[in-house]
DNA sequence: TTTGCCGGGTT
DNA sequence: AACCCGGCAAA
């Protein structure tokens, strides 16, 4: 499964998330790109924000697909602390996306099985699976969550995976573990209103990201690197556009956004769900109208037309058939054999006129 | 495919 | 009415 195309996607992708994060404010990514913050998990920002830590990330996973022991950058016979912390993330997050198949393509296809930006309700749903542990930042769990992402399916969710919540303001890395915390801290800090009253206007869900952090990540990656389970993919023709090549652009559209990605991100999917959609509805008309129209020349199989020509009636009265009205074709030669299309001047004038011979009747 | 000729149109 | 022809169906 794993091919090097996937590295170029991967770097191609990552640049992407750069330039993206670089050209959209905050409300306008959350906005037209629902799947942000999965985009950010993928690529792994860390807090203490070195640009050469997200670097590591995307080389990581460029490689990951070729060679998952080439992980380490400084290329150490034990693995030092951080690398090993990316790769386990690297490992969660392959593991979160293998299940829909193919990986690199996950990356971008990401938005298919993911919800969109965090909605309230999910966290409360989740949030009694958080120990009340504070609002606090736990910076031991916020250096090894980046890379969990909000997994809308709950059968991945395991005893051992734990729901925090990072916020995404900008150079602002703060996980708290529950949506309330997450909230009032982006009330506050970043939104600046009061921190007494509990108000909100569900702003503050645009600006944080619930992920999960998973125990189990680091020994299942492993076998679940090389996708073996291709995509069940879920429903294909949902197809936010987190990666796609967005030349910024103030008047941007969703249509526009939509239109991009099959052009850049796969012709396959996408496109192939259009022309599928379309096949479909033309095959059927097509055929009818084919067998209706083309009744001209058919010879064997005329049970089958029979059953067929339901339609051809609509179109040629019943009048005119009337199958059994039509005398049977007479053995004796006509004019026309006899004469042959030579001599057609001689020929009777009803076979002339293509009517029953006169001359040579039966 | 060829042949016979019905049904219908045109002149 | 004479002429023509599309098209069906049998051979």
């Amino acid at each position: 499964m794993p091919h090097g195309d996937n590295s170029i996607f991967k770097i191609f992708s990552y640049n992407l998330w750069r330039q993206t994060k670089a050209q959209f404010g905050k409300r306008e990514r959350d906005r037209f790109f629902p799947l942000w913050s999965v985009f950010i998990c993928v690529f792994c920002r860390k807090p203490s924000g070195h640009a050469d830590k997200e670097v590591m990330a995307a080389t990581v996973l460029s490689s990951l697909s070729t060679s998952p022991l080439v992980l380490n950058p400084s290329s150490a016979p034990t693995v030092p602390e951080p690398a090993n912390r990316v790769w386990k993330e690297v490992l969660s997050a392959s593991y979160s996306s293998s299940t829909s198949g193919n990986w690199s393509w996950d990356a971008s296809d990401q938005s298919v099985p993911s919800t969109p930006s965090p909605p309230l309700s999910n966290d409360n749903n989740k949030s009694f699976l958080l120990s009340s542990q504070g609002d606090d930042v736990n910076e031991d769990i916020t250096e090894s969550t980046h890379f969990m992402f909000e997994d809308p399916i709950p059968r991945k969710r395991k005893n051992s995976m734990k729901v925090m919540f990072k916020c995404l303001w900008k150079n602002c890395e703060k996980v708290l573990s529950t949506s309330s915390g997450i909230q009032r801290h982006i009330r506050t800090v970043h939104l600046g209103r009061n921190c007494d009253s509990d108000y909100s206007d569900g702003e503050e869900d645009f600006y944080y990201t619930e992920i999960e952090v998973n125990m189990d990540s680091l020994t299942e990656g492993l076998s679940n690197l090389t996708p073996t389970s291709p995509t069940t993919a879920g429903p294909p023709p949902v197809f936010p556009p987190p990666l796609i090549n967005v030349p910024h652009s103030e008047h941007i559209s969703m249509n526009g956004l939509q239109s991009h990605v099959p052009t850049l991100l796969s012709q396959s999917a996408p496109s192939t769900l259009c022309h599928i959609r379309t096949d479909h509805a033309y095959q059927g008309p097509v055929t009818s109208v084919r067998t209706v129209n083309i009744g001209e020349k058919r010879q064997p199989a005329a049970s089958t037309h029979a059953t067929v020509n339901k339609n051809h009636a609509l179109i040629t009265p019943a009048s005119k058939s009337t199958p059994g009205t039509r005398k049977p074709r007479g053995e004796a030669k006509k004019c026309r054999k006899v004469y042959g299309m030579e001599k057609r001047d001689m020929w009777c004038t009803a076979c002339r006129w293509k009517k029953a011979c006169q001359r040579f009747t039966d």
